[in-house]
DNA sequence: ATAATCTGTGCAAACGATTTACTTTTCTCG
DNA sequence: CGAGAAAAGTAAATCGTTTGCACAGATTAT
């Protein structure tokens, strides 16, 4: 049916060995065999059986990459298609597949690592995300199995990772609207469970320290990435005696929830409250106004992580947290003085 | 190193066959044996070399999705997540893993299916677009490849396709506009190219003619499936002497760029214009106005696309053309009177 | 009682490549 | 010219499973 090496071999007039020592470039081979052989396997439209190759070699070209269960997902549903994109861009370079997978639940998703993994199916994986003692980085690294997290590890410190500087990207978001003359400035945050919230709520409070500006607590808040979460926000942070005049938000879509708030009880932006928020996805540049927000670079993020679980294949020495620049790109919603068309 | 069957068998006095079919569940192995291997396994922590196990069945339980090249993915930036988890969640089910894989040109993309297809790592594909005259389609046709299409093929009528039927979809939501009194209604139109955007033109003109209603070429504009598209739109269609008080949108990022164009126009919506688009993605809800948008089932093609295939793996009969329903989401961008908050 | 069927298991041959260890052929050069 | 080295290629083992066939012992039918 398919047709295989012995195939080419037989009609070619050599061994199997030959033809693998052909595709393989292996230098013992003349140049002469090398052309014909190449020509009868074009000929017979010949491809290596890549099971076969993998039974042999202990090898698959397949890294994975392990989707969120659902509750977890939300920040990734602009993130996801960026992400994927960096993340193929560098495995097909290398000449790897990727492969995904996920589960329902804690239990499966962990059921499933083990399958591929322990089953020789992918030669090393990818997290997406990161849980506090998660039982999945737990088992690879018994394994020793090649592997790298976006994001920050709240357990251990020497996990591979790629990873922004969130401290320094909310220390930047804020003296920005510092410079901009903004005294009262509030934040709308998210999960404190996430290295990710946590780590920005630090450079908030470390550029106000700095800065000897006031902050009141009831100037910050804690919600979810969910645009309604920005919405109820500002009904507390904004309705209260000396709201703020900014508002540093932890997400994009957290800040479109932020914007229907604030145009609901009547404030303009930037004039009255403005605004910088996280993530840069695309929409963020399409909602009036346009929202300064804070480029972490998601393509970069896929394929940093991807290079460096290839690295780790090739037994290469590997920075053990990597840190991919962020970028804040300013827009309408954070400018002091703007002329609106 | 990896332990293997002829480990398991050994560790249980039994032949690596009895273990293998211990696992395959035979009938013919007799309660004690099949417990006591199990317990083995388990002990062991077994785990089948999946390579092995698909070199020797032909088959890899595994079923991978072409990327569109990035001059081909605009339209998917926010569509998907969703559609991979439809994807996922239907694979996961029957215990298929889901390869990704893509190319950054036509012939790139061709070679990757090739070399999956030939090399037997997959057992069926799924496509997230057509384009016309598509070498892919043709070769896994020549193939008799399982594969399945979301939207639908320009060139052959019985290629296995999951979609949604666009023409009604557009009827619809036009029929909607014109029941809140709605008469001069105008059309953002996508890249005609397409067989969505021809599908919802039509879709379009049927509920305008059946209405009885006039409508003009210069109502209609053709764009892409960005932001600037709908924004451009505005400053052509606004304009002129008598201006359509309602506008059908191709896409609901397209939209985003209409709310924009309409209201540095000075247009209120939807008192001064109505709007209804298409896809109802996440962010449809967040404007300001919210956008009815016609759900279109995203998670639905993916989940469907993929039973297909898994359907024509297993030899089942399918119907070439299933058609995913939609559902018009009325919001307030296209209601006649609304209290505004 | 004996033949026929059933049960439970083992042996060995695939599946389609790679790779080690040889064998044969061709050079090179004293 | 012939020995030894280099070059080119082959045969066979191997990777970890599955599965058709054989076979022994137990069970049932005649």
């Amino acid at each position: 049916m398919t047709v295989t090496i012995k195939d080419v071999a037989k009609k070619a007039g050599v061994s199997a060995s030959t033809v693998s020592r052909v595709i393989a470039e292996h230098p013992r081979i003349s140049a002469e065999t090398s052309r014909k052989v190449k020509a009868i396997m074009e000929e017979l439209g010949y491809h290596p059986n890549l099971m076969a190759k993998s039974l042999v070699s202990r090898t698959t070209r397949t890294i994975a990459v392990i989707l969120p269960k659902p509750a977890e997902e939300l920040l990734l549903n602009f993130f996801f298609y960026e992400l994927i994109r960096g993340v193929l861009a560098q495995l097909t370079r290398a000449g790897y597949d990727l492969l995904m997978a996920g589960g329902s639940n804690e239990q499966e998703e962990l059921e499933t690592v083990t399958r591929l993994v322990r089953g020789g199916r992918i030669d090393g994986l990818l997290l997406l995300y990161s849980r506090s003692s998660d039982p999945i980085i737990t088992f690879l690294r018994k394994e020793k199995f090649p592997f790298a997290l976006i994001g920050r590890s709240l357990d251990y410190e020497d996990v591979p990772s790629v990873d922004n500087d969130n401290v320094q990207a909310a220390y930047d978001a804020t003296k920005h609207l510092i410079a901009q003359g903004q005294k009262r400035i509030g934040f709308v945050s998210g999960p404190t469970k996430l290295a990710m919230t946590q780590d920005r709520m630090n450079g908030y409070y470390k550029a106000m320290a700095e800065a000897g500006l006031p902050f009141k607590q009831s100037w910050v808040v804690e919600g979810e990435f969910l645009l309604e979460s920005g919405y109820r926000a500002m009904a507390s942070i904004m309705t209260q005696p000396e709201p703020p005049t900014a508002l540093i938000v932890i997400d994009d879509v957290v800040a479109f929830g932020v914007l229907k708030g604030l145009a609901e009880l009547g404030y303009r932006i930037p004039q009255d409250v403005a605004i910088v928020s996280f993530n840069n996805i695309a929409l963020s540049e399409l909602t009036m106004p346009p929202i300064s927000s804070v480029d972490v670079g998601t393509y970069q993020l896929g394929y940093t992580a991807s290079q460096m679980v290839l690295r780790m294949i090739q037994q290469e020495e590997i920075t053990a947290r990597q840190i991919i620049p962020h970028r804040l790109v300013v827009r309408e919603s954070s400018l002091r003085t703007v002329s609106l068309a």
